[in-house]
DNA sequence: GATAAAGATAGGTTTTACCTATTCAATGCG
DNA sequence: CGCATTGAATAGGTAAAACCTATCTTTATC
């Protein structure tokens, strides 16, 4: 049985309309006895007859008018496909499947995302959170287009652009006696007891350096999962930790309550950024997105981040 | 700028499950380069990367992604086509153009229509009421695919099939003379007037051959383009006419006022069929439509009418 | 009954799809 | 670190499909 052809759907389409070989042939730039044989040919693929060959014009069967129909809509729908294919890979179109690192996206995404359907309606986000490591990993396996996360990203199979800057605080009880304080310096926390997230994050290095070089103490008996778990543990005096400026913003500064956040001096830093496979080449879409983000940023957050 | 082809999403679709070169031309049937050739030229034609070429397993740019899941979308529909193309000459599917005569047509029709749609969900019916000229015109024209009209059809272009005989009957004023028989025999016609449709109808004929075997004056003053017309006008005393059977059944008896409806001695008939372009074959929807539309007379008007 | 018009058929050429064989790149293992 | 293995890309040649021109067949028209 030979199959269908989308050529064979064209011609069709054109001759429904022209109800003429001749005309039809001549609208779609090839020789009559060409589009008699491929019309031929579709009715053998379906088993049917889909024309009354008459000498004054042609009649369709009511088998080729549906078919006729439906032939339209198949050509629309591989229209549609090579304008949208086409555009995916260079405009903000499609679908994106994008992984978050749990310290950062919950504070930066929802206000990206506002803005970003307003600006490209088209474009779908799939987000999913997972800790660095299975952020990478994922990223790797295909199961995510592109990670948002701390820099650096230490494979060399994962390209990535920086998004910005984002300042590090240290977080304490509000009864704590450095609560009050303007800023600290690493030397006021030696004999503190600080507290971290799970290894897997880049964060934790972070508390890890802090400690070694204040003479502060690492609380290794416990390992928060989330950033609002730190600050939970915080805020029952269990310890110190460095909480990121936009997480504050979000989730701290409002509640004003149970812990109190002082900058530190010298001022202490992580980087967010975009990350994808190198061998997802750098499509223009992901440059796009990444700028788009920067964007945002620079409107919304600018007092707490640095680009 | 090289066409898509139904062969490359075929191929793509199977290849976006595969997630395997080999895999999948093992399982098209074909050797690896040839799939390869194919996906090539189908990344050229959509100007897209739709595939991040990774030794170890592949993977989908977002643009594949969007790329797979509708090419599946047109391959199902190609596969529903020539599904339904090839059942809709044979089977009672998709849509049938039938002109009606408004003779038979109103008081035939809705009955069959709705055991039709019980026994056959997927046909649809587009059906349009014209006079018996103008139906065969436009059957031949092509804008019907079948009509339903009064036989004989006198072109040799058309075909038919015989669907029931449908005595007609005398109607005269209720207050007329012959009001109270049991029958009438033409020589009790003699010297009445007989008022007729217009002469397009086949009905008309046999309303000219009655008066002038009788004796009667056909009243060419007035032509009717409705039943309806016509039997206002003998309740009106202008005149007798014949009137259908079914028309009888469906419009006169339940009134039970305006007019009385006597049987012809002998007794006259007319028949209806089902016609079509000779051109168009005789599609076997056709022939089971109209094996359909004598099951529902048989059915619902066997005291009215003769199979 | 001849003529004109329009699709079908025949025969030959170009283009496309496909195959086998080979090359190239990456991964995994000793 | 080098060597074998694996899987996709490329090369070169063949078969099939699409197309063209020329011709035949049918039907409508005068």
């Amino acid at each position: 049985m030979p199959e269908i052809t989308l050529r064979q759907l064209r011609y069709f389409a054109v001759l429904s309309k022209a109800l003429q070989y001749r005309n039809a042939a001549r609208q779609l730039g090839i020789s009559q006895p060409s589009l008699s044989l491929q019309i031929a040919a579709l009715e053998k693929a379906l088993d049917t007859r889909l024309i009354e060959r008459r000498r004054s014009g042609l009649i369709l069967t009511p088998a080729g008018r549906d078919t006729a129909a439906q032939a339209e809509r198949i050509l629309q729908d591989v229209e549609r496909l090579s304008q949208t294919a086409g555009a995916s890979g260079n405009q903000l179109e499609g679908t994106l499947r994008l992984g978050s690192s749990p310290t950062i996206g919950p504070y930066l995404l929802p206000r990206v995302l506002r803005r970003l359907h307003q600006s490209f309606p088209d474009l779908k986000l799939v987000i999913r959170d997972a800790p660095p490591r299975e952020l990478t990993e994922d990223l790797l396996a295909g199961r995510h287009d592109l990670i948002l996360t701390q820099l650096p990203v230490p494979r060399d199979d994962i390209r990535h652009t920086f998004l910005f800057r984002e300042p590090l605080s240290l977080a304490v009880a509000r009864d704590h006696p450095l609560a009050g304080r303007e800023r600290v310096r690493p030397a006021d926390l030696d004999g503190e007891s600080l507290l971290s997230l799970n290894p897997s994050y880049t964060l934790s290095r972070q508390v890890s350096h802090l400690s070694a070089a204040s003479g502060a103490n690492l609380r290794e008996d416990f390992e928060g999962t989330s950033l609002d778990a730190l600050r939970q543990m915080v805020s029952l005096g269990m310890g110190a930790t460095l909480l990121p400026a936009l997480y504050v913003e979000s989730e701290v500064k409002r509640g004003e309550g149970d812990v109190a956040v002082v900058p530190m001096q010298p001022v202490l830093y992580r980087q967010a950024g975009l990350a994808w496979r190198r061998s997802s080449g750098s499509p223009p879409a992901f440059l796009k997105l990444a700028d788009f983000i920067r964007s945002v940023v620079e409107q919304e957050f600018a007092r707490q981040v640095i680009l």
